[in-house]
Parts: structure tokens; C-alpha cells; sequence
DNA sequence: CGGCCCGTTGAGGCAAGTCAATCCACGTGG
DNA sequence: CCACGTGGATTGACTTGCCTCAACGGGCCG
């Protein structure tokens, strides 16, 4: 049950052109009751899945970029409460298909590879219960911060030099903290040289080595975001 | 797109024949170094997930009822930190296959129905980061404690009295607090008589309307756990 | 009957949350 | 080109929920 990640490309030229193209601009809401969508795979840009509990707390379960397909029955629907909406962190599109549409251009061969990218998110969401339930909270954005460079840029580039879509509170929502805290711990991170904030949304890893030694989960988020690794590969 | 937890019987069925038999004893620890399995059904008794970090803290991700189906895909195999490894909490069995025995095994119907199984986990997931990412500890143990009952006993029955078949750790490391803080918030629950402790291992739920009060995510657990309920209709 | 394991209780400390004040980047209009 | 306004980010002072650690209790087994 290997992922079948070779052939994303052509599931995505499958369904491109049977799905509705939605644009979202930054920080618009994306809620399901628009049109039932049962399947939503991202073309551009940056997305987030957050839930919203009666408390007023946000959790924010995942962030999405292009090549991501979430499927709406792994996610908390249909409940009223909390609400899970999907919402764009920057400009952004997508391919969205309801459960005709789905039924219809969905080949045969394309469940196991469906399967694989539901797999790959349950990894990923079990890395994430590790992180916010038994790490500190300097661990967690160490954690946050190297997974996104892994996933942006890949290990083998010599300069991590990426972007951070979203604001300080949604990552602070990621991480299950609060952004006060996740801010001096930034600074502090700054202050030692590993990383320097080129400005708001612009992050560059000056010390991957010191980073990866603030998170006993180093190798694993390795294996999960490294992009330049082939993917689930051993 | 919906759950195929109509045919889990006669995949199940499918299966049993081909795969390995595997039973455990209490406390057993199964490794996935045994042998390379990927797939492993439950049959009978109770079974955790357990991540075990580097810095000694462990997290039980997911307790494994009969009925469920785990692929190693979704866990955080193969990575050597954190060691994650099934361990039993009372006397079980399950049917393993190996990645061969999946293929041959596997019909092509099935793969709708093995996703509707890891989309049920994801979901669960979902929820379960909520739980340790945004509640405070009294209102986490009130979410296990119901979802427990719902899951065990389904939400119809009138007395609901139910086998907690693990140890007082293993449910504070599923909830990500310690087991000091679980004992007092059980005894306060007792105390206010929304729950019996018969023994050890067995509870009965009271006043189940005062503990959904003690929950924000009620719904959605009853939506999710409930097993009286028609699975993921609606 | 005695040891052991698991669970329960108590006292004290600390990491992280809260709330309020300030700072800064950036866009706008004079 | 510069003053101004706005929203996000940063900082500081204080508070607190939960963890820690150690002691106690009570079933259950040999």
C-alpha cells in the first residue's frame, strides 16, 4: 500500500476539468454548506482547515498547499458544532468536486491513490498530536518551523529561505498556544541565530542543525515534509 | 463518498483466511518489526496505538476496538524516533496482512471501503486535536468518559456501564495530562454522582446530560462515537 | 498474612496563559 | 515627501492550571 503519489498529476488532469474552479481571496471563509462539496483539491496558493469550538478557542488542523486533496468525510462534517470551515491564508484556488462529480471521474485506479493521500494526512495529523500534546512549546515552534522548511524548500537546499503565508495567530492556532508566547519564542530563536525574520511573512534557517536539536520529533517531520526525499519511499 | 461500513463484514470475511492470526496477551507489545505488516484488523479485545518520544512522554493516539482495520501507511512508520508500536491492553487478536497478501487480497470494491475506514481515523484524529490542543483537562476527561460510553454502549441504552479495559496512565496519556490530575478529575466527577467507579476497570455513566455539559464537543462526539447511530449518515 | 502494583491525595513550583501597553510596518491622503 | 491611522506583532507584569514528586491507601495475588 505504497503512496501513489507518481500519478497525482494525472489524478489532478482528471479532475480539472470535471470539478468547479473556486478563486478565494486572502482570509475569505470557505464553508462547506456552499455547495457540498465532497472532495477539494488545491491548484494555488495557501489554505487552512480550522475548527472553531463553542469556547471561542480555534484550532487550526492543517495547513494546504497546492497538490493537497482533502476529502470533507475526514473532516468534522456535518457536525453544527464546532464549525470546521476551510479558509485561504493568501490569494488562492482550487478544484472542488461534489460526490456526483467524484463518483463519475474517479477511475478505479485512483481510490488507492485517493487512500494514500488520506493516509498521508493521518500521519501527518498523528505527528501533530505529538507535537501539542507532549511537546513545550519552544519544541512545537521549532517543530512548526522546520516542517514548513522541509516542505517548502527541501533539506538539500543550502539556504531555507521561505514564506510564512499565515499570520502569527494562526500559527499560534496550529500549535495550540498562544501568539504572545509563540512571538518571544521567535525572538529568542532570533536572538540565537538559527533563524532571522526577513519580515512579516519571510523566514530564513540560518542553523537547521540548532533547530532540528530544539524538537525530538527532527527525524520524523524529516521523513513526512522533506519534499526532496521521495515520498514515503522506506 | 460515504462509509461502506456496510460490507466491514464481508471484507473481514474476506480477509480472516488469508491473513496471520495473531493474539496477544495483556500489556503484549506488538512491534511492526514482526513481520512488515501493513494492514491489521481487530477481532477481539482492546488494542492502543502508542508513540513513545525521545524525551520519555508518551502518546496514545488512538484505542482499537473490534471492528477496526489500522494501516501502517497512517501511522508514523517507518521511523525509528518516535518508536510507535500497537500494544494490547487486554487479551486480543487480530488478522494481519502483509503487503502482498493486501494486493491479492484486496478486491478493487474494497479500497472505497478501506478509505472510508481511514477517513473515520482522520476524523477522529480530528476531533481528538481538539481535545488535547484547546480544553481545559476537566473537560477532556468528560469527552473520553462519553465517548467512551457512546462507543461502548451507544447512546439508546438507558444504564450505560462500560469496561474501561486500560490502565489510568494509558488514558492520561491519551488525553496528554498526567495521571494525578485524571485521578482527581474522576473522583470529582464521582463525587458529584455524574459517574460510578464499580472497579477499576468499570464505570457507569449516571447523569450523562451533566457530563455532555462538561464538553464543548458533545455533538460532534456523539456524531462520531455513537455507535446506535447510523455511522456517518446524514 | 504480607508484598506489590496501581490508584489516590497533598503541597509546592513553574511554564504558559492573560491582559494591557507599546511598537512597528505599511498604506493613505494631505 | 511626510504626518497619520490601522492592524498585526512584540513586550512586560501578573496570574493560574497543571505538573512534579512524594506519601499514603487499598485491592489482589501468591
Amino acid at each position: 500500500m505504497p503512496g501513489g503519489a507518481a500519478n497525482l498529476n494525472s489524478f489532478l488532469s482528471q479532475v480539472e476539468p470535471r470539478g468547479d474552479h473556486v478563486g478565494l481571496r486572502a482570509h475569505q471563509r470557505f464553508r462547506q454548506g456552499n455547495a457540498g462539496y465532497d472532495l477539494i483539491a488545491v491548484i494555488d496558493g495557501a489554505l487552512a482547515i480550522e475548527a472553531t469550538l463553542p469556547n471561542g478557542r480555534r484550532q487550526i488542523l492543517e495547513f494546504l498547499l497546492p497538490g493537497d486533496i482533502v476529502t470533507m468525510a475526514s473532516l468534522l462534517f456535518p457536525s453544527p458544532l464546532p464549525a470546521v470551515s476551510i479558509r485561504a491564508m493568501t490569494e488562492a484556488s482550487a478544484v472542488c468536486l461534489n460526490h456526483r462529480a467524484a463518483a463519475q471521474c474517479i477511475r478505479e485506479d485512483y481510490w488507492e491513490m485517493l487512500l494514500a493521500q488520506t493516509q498521508v494526512q493521518l500521519a501527518r495529523a498523528n505527528a501533530h498530536r505529538l507535537m501539542i500534546g507532549h511537546l513545550d512549546s519552544t519544541s512545537r515552534v521549532a517543530s512548526f518551523l522546520l516542517s514548513f522548511a522541509l516542505r517548502t524548500c527541501g533539506a538539500s537546499q543550502s539556504n531555507l529561505h521561505f514564506a510564512l503565508p499565515m499570520s502569527r495567530d494562526d500559527i499560534a492556532d496550529y500549535l495550540a498556544m498562544n501568539s504572545d508566547t509563540l512571538s518571544r519564542i521567535m525572538m529568542r530563536f532570533e536572538a540565537m541565530t538559527l533563524i532571522r525574520r526577513l519580515n512579516r511573512h519571510e523566514v530564513s534557517v540560518d542553523d537547521i542543525n540548532a533547530l532540528k536539536r530544539f524538537t525530538p520529533i527532527a527525524p520524523l517531520l524529516s521523513m513526512m515534509f522533506d519534499r526532496t526525499r521521495p515520498p514515503l519511499a522506506n
